[in-house]
RNA sequence: GGGCCUGUAGCUCAGUUGGUUAGAGCACCGCCUUGAUAAGGCGGGGGUCAAUGGUUCGAGUCCAUUCAGGCCCA
């Protein structure tokens, strides 16, 4: 008979246990996971889990606030996934963890779009447009959130404009007033022109820009004692000649030899200029001039306290040494203009030089700039009428546009300037050495991160607090008639207390006089105008959330989570502000994640969306409404998360195969189970076979690897882990391997029901363990086996120490090894149209007993259900190879369980074989 | 330019203290099955472990340099 020829139905099928379940084999997960929502939301499940753990040790997730504009970009996604992923698991792992998100309100990316979006708005106008567009998003992103299935107090978050949180960051402040580590100063900051404000760091962005590199000639004054220096000219390098009318000094390296030499262009000009020794070769080939006579050399200190003349201005700039300078670009003498740059406002404190910085808010120049034709201009539009007055002067040797990483505003994209204004400060001196200290009492993870925050901690400059918008917490602060500050912690307090009972709208909407009134000030005294730096807002959450919700057990929480980028942001001003506060860091534990990219490794970033036409959606709702919130969790946990994450429609794509097959076999395991009760027809252990026994040790495997790395945050290993057990040790082996008992036996056989108590019990593992990951389809897998809550109140298996070993497992091993050496053999029958199915195969296989010793081999029942065959007759050759030998089966086929036995035939009924006969009877 | 990190099959990842012909899943190709069926099984192709140089009897694994990418900072 051929293998192919078609036959008729099969008349038994009905008497077979074919799998039943109503577990879809489609998830359908866009119309299925909404309804799990709503029932979740209907049963408070979040509040129901958090009361069945009350008791339970805790552990607190702090979540980083979200700015609260835009939509949830995969980015979001992923930090709120993994920490879900953390929550969820801590929770199963027995802990109580509770999760109050939070969103950061205030601050430039929200007042910014206001502003573009209206001009000429008051202050209260602006801050109530500004709350109304942080609350809309607020809402927009917990839809997703909670749309992704993140569980959390999403009916109560924290938000930074809550008038009793903004009353914490005032007391926070007072706390640092008190401390004294508040000062006001005009020193130079980072200035957007375009949002008309001082910026922190962690608020500019580095992209390439085109600027002006100019060389410039100041020829030395005439006092320089030494003949060669009579006519020479200290010659600087710089890229923003807008800031020449502000140089004050030029500063030379104390240690560097600088050359003395007569230099001649092509226009036969000669002149004697002053470069350092490495750097002439690079001069020569800039400006054209080239080197015809060395007159001196001196080293950089014999320059100190000579002075230059100012190509622009009638004044003479400083000669100084600082060890700033460097010797990988320009002359050797650096401009100093000590109100544009940090590095020459430092030079300048310590060389006694005025702070100069001529510049408006709007970045035009003022008066004091003092060249007429200048004032009222923009400072980078000046910068070509800055050089031909240069040219002009003969002070220009030489100007070549260059492209170069230069920092811009966030929000408004405009570059940014150094400005000196008045401004608050922390002293982060002061905090420097806790701080440091507190940073080793933590644990990083990946470990590298305590270096990155340390290197971050170590360097950083004063904190510049005080910013010139209105969407913001007010700084504190008030003026007397004569100009005077006040900054005491004792009236921050009050004003603390106020904004708590009214909000700080009122700081705008009252008058002078009625806030001088309200705290017992002279009645002239002004309050200031200043808000605080939004990192402060942020910054205070463990005051304002950890020590406020009774049930995250104060400060400190026992983890914080996000992205890289967060070293120099949240993690930072965090540490800062809670060492200020109350002597110590406010966590115990910081995990970072990289960001996400595409697939050539390139950051993905939602400005770019508008921009690039090609740009693949980068929204989580595009994801979500496509694929599911399972699917987008499934992804998160498939990836290096320490690293920076790959991300394409493509690997979605991937994730979803690995959705499938996962589903599938619960499907199956849940159709196997039609008709069990566990209670009443599960084996007793002793009654399991050699692969129940097996599969229940992998099992145990399972369990410990999963929680082992749930315990780590190690989420990619339990994806992997559980992916392999469901393909490979279920799909491939298990699964394949009972069908036979399970369809074809008779109901109560032992070897049946043995097969349905282990897969019980791996379904009802298989649905803990993916409960944090595949939230929405492990809960509804745990329905379908009956459980009439959900699986999320459930803590993770336990190991059964009953199949602790190995014992089955090395046994298997050795199954393996000849199966592989079948499936070959049958492969190639196959190939050759010699048989189709396995089962028409008779199979003999010679083994050498020496390595195949497992008293199994001699058991053929097991080793024929093992390798699904008919049947198999072993040769025992010492010495040999295992091999395999395949031949048609002589025998009929079973019309039911289709093995080709010699007991068909010979039983009751023609076409079945004797345990088919007595499954029917 | 500096600091930190990363680089194993088309893709996502394993590769224990350096030790046989470098593994898995997905994708791909071929076959089987139609009793997991918009599923399942079997077999197969595919990698100079980023590159170069070194240490070693032996290197994906240790060292150095280079290249590419990321984050942070100039």
């Amino acid at each position: 008979m051929s293998a192919k020829e078609k036959e008729a139905p099969n008349p038994w099928k009905d008497s077979l246990h074919l799998p039943v379940t109503d577990l879809p084999m489609r998830a359908s997960l866009t119309e299925r996971e909404p309804e799990r929502l709503k029932k979740w939301e209907a049963s408070k499940i979040y509040q129901r889990i958090q009361e069945k753990r009350k008791d339970a040790k805790r552990f607190v997730l702090h979540d980083g606030p979200p700015f609260a504009n835009g939509d949830v970009h995969m980015g979001t996604a992923l930090n709120k996934i993994l920490k879900d992923l953390v929550v969820k698991s801590k929770t199963m792992l027995g802990f109580q963890a509770p999760f109050v998100p939070g969103w950061d309100c205030h601050g430039l990316p929200i007042e910014f779009r206001v502003v573009k979006e209206s001009t000429g708005l008051s202050p209260v106008e602006v801050r109530r447009k500004s709350e109304e567009y942080a609350r809309k998003y607020i809402d927009i992103q917990r839809a997703s959130f909670k749309r992704l299935g993140v569980f959390g107090d999403w009916e109560k978050p924290y938000l930074t404009l809550d008038p009793a949180y903004e009353a914490d960051i005032i007391r926070t402040f007072a706390k640092l007033v008190e401390q004294g580590l508040v000062y006001r100063m005009k020193r130079p900051v980072l200035w957007s022109f375009g949002a008309g404000t001082a910026l922190a760091e962690a608020e500019v962005e580095y992209k390439d820009k085109v600027s002006p590199a100019v060389y410039v000639s100041f020829k030395l004054a005439a006092q320089a004692t030494l003949p060669a220096l009579v006519d020479a000219s200290l010659v600087i390098w710089t890229t923003t000649p807008w800031t020449l009318p502000a140089n004050l000094a030029i500063a030379l390296h104390p240690e560097f030899d600088y050359v003395v030499g007569e230099y001649t262009n092509s226009e036969g000009d000669s002149d004697v200029y002053v470069i350092a020794k490495p750097l002439i070769a690079e001069f020569e080939n800039k400006t054209g001039y080239k080197f015809a006579n060395e007159l001196a050399v001196l080293k950089g200190t014999e320059f100190a306290g000579m002075e230059a003349q100012h190509p622009l201005l009638p004044r003479t700039s400083k000669v100084i040494n600082t060890l700033f300078v460097t010797a990988d670009t320009g002359t050797g003498a650096v401009h100093v203009a000590p109100g544009h740059g940090a590095d020459d406002y430092q030079a300048g404190r310590e060389h006694g030089l005025d702070i100069l910085s001529p510049v408006d808010d709007r970045g035009h120049y003022t008066a004091e700039v003092g060249l007429p034709e200048f004032v009222g201009k923009h400072v980078f539009q000046s910068n070509k009428g800055i050089i031909e007055l240069l040219k002009s002067k003969g002070a220009l040797l030489a100007h070549h546009d260059i492209t170069h990483q230069y920092p811009h505003c966030w929000r408004s994209k405009t570059p940014v300037i150094f400005r000196a204004v008045e401004q608050f400060f922390i002293n982060v001196d002061k905090l420097r050495a806790q701080a440091l200290a507190e940073i080793d009492k933590v644990t990083w993870l990946p470990a590298w991160g305590r270096n990155r925050i340390f290197g971050t901690v170590e360097s950083r400059p004063d904190w510049c607090i005080s910013r010139q918008r209105t969407w913001g917490v007010p700084l504190p602060v008030f003026y007397k008639a004569d100009g005077s500050v006040i900054l005491e912690a004792s009236i921050a307090r009050q004003v603390a207390d106020i904004f708590e009972k009214l909000g700080t709208n009122s700081w705008f909407e009252k008058s002078d006089a009625e806030w001088a009134a309200l705290l017992g000030l002279p009645a002239d005294t002004k309050r200031g105008v200043d808000t605080l730096d939004v990192w402060i807002d942020s910054g205070c959450s463990h005051a304002a959330v950890l020590d406020r919700h009774p049930e995250l057990g104060g400060t400190p929480a026992d983890l914080y989570l996000e992205a890289t980028d967060q070293h120099r942001g949240w993690f930072q001003s965090s540490l800062m502000l809670s060492i200020a506060a109350r002597g110590a860091a406010p966590y115990k534990s910081v995990i970072t994640h990289g960001f996400v990219v595409d697939t050539s490794g390139n950051k993905v970033s939602k400005s770019d969306q508008g921009t690039n036409k090609n740009a693949k959606p980068m929204t989580a709702d595009h994801y979500y409404n496509k694929y599911g919130a399972d699917l987008v969790r499934l992804w998160v946990s498939s990836v290096d998360y320490q690293n920076e994450v790959p991300f394409s429609e493509e690997l979605f794509e991937q994730a979803t195969k690995s959705y499938r097959s996962i589903r599938n076999t619960l499907r199956v395991l849940l159709g196997n189970l039609n008709g069990f009760d566990a209670k009443q027809n599960a084996v007793s252990a002793d009654q399991f076979t050699l692969l129940d026994r097996w599969i229940l040790e992998k099992l145990n495997v399972l369990i410990k690897e999963c929680r082992e790395a749930y315990n780590t945050y190690d989420f990619r290993k339990v994806y992997g882990a559980l992916n392999n057990f469901c393909t490979v040790e279920l799909s491939q082996l298990y699964i394949d391997i009972t069908k036979d008992r399970l369809y074809c036996d008779k109901t109560d056989s032992v070897r049946r029901r043995a097969a349905q108590t282990a897969m019980h019990r791996i379904t009802e593992s298989l649905c803990k363990l993916l409960a944090p990951v595949l939230s929405f389809t492990a809960d509804e897998t745990w329905e379908f086996l009956g459980n009439t809550d959900s699986v999320h109140l459930e803590i993770f298996p336990e190991p059964d120490p009953a199949f602790a070993g190995d014992e089955a497992g090395t046994a298997v091993e050795q199954l393996l090894q000849v199966r592989a050496v079948i499936q070959q053999a049958i492969e190639k029958a196959r190939q050759e149209k010699r048989i189709g199915s396995n089962l028409e195969a008779s199979v003999e296989v010679t083994l050498p007993p020496e390595k195949f010793n497992h008293p199994f081999f001699e058991d053929r029942v097991t080793l024929e259900e093992f390798f699904i065959l008919s049947v198999l007759t072993i040769k025992r050759v010492a010495g040999t190879e295992p091999s395999a030998v395949v031949l048609e089966s002589p025998h009929q086929k079973c019309a039911r369980c289709w093995k080709h036995l010699p007991s068909v035939s010979q039983q009751k009924h023609a076409d079945l074989c004797d345990r088919c006969e007595e499954a029917v009877s």
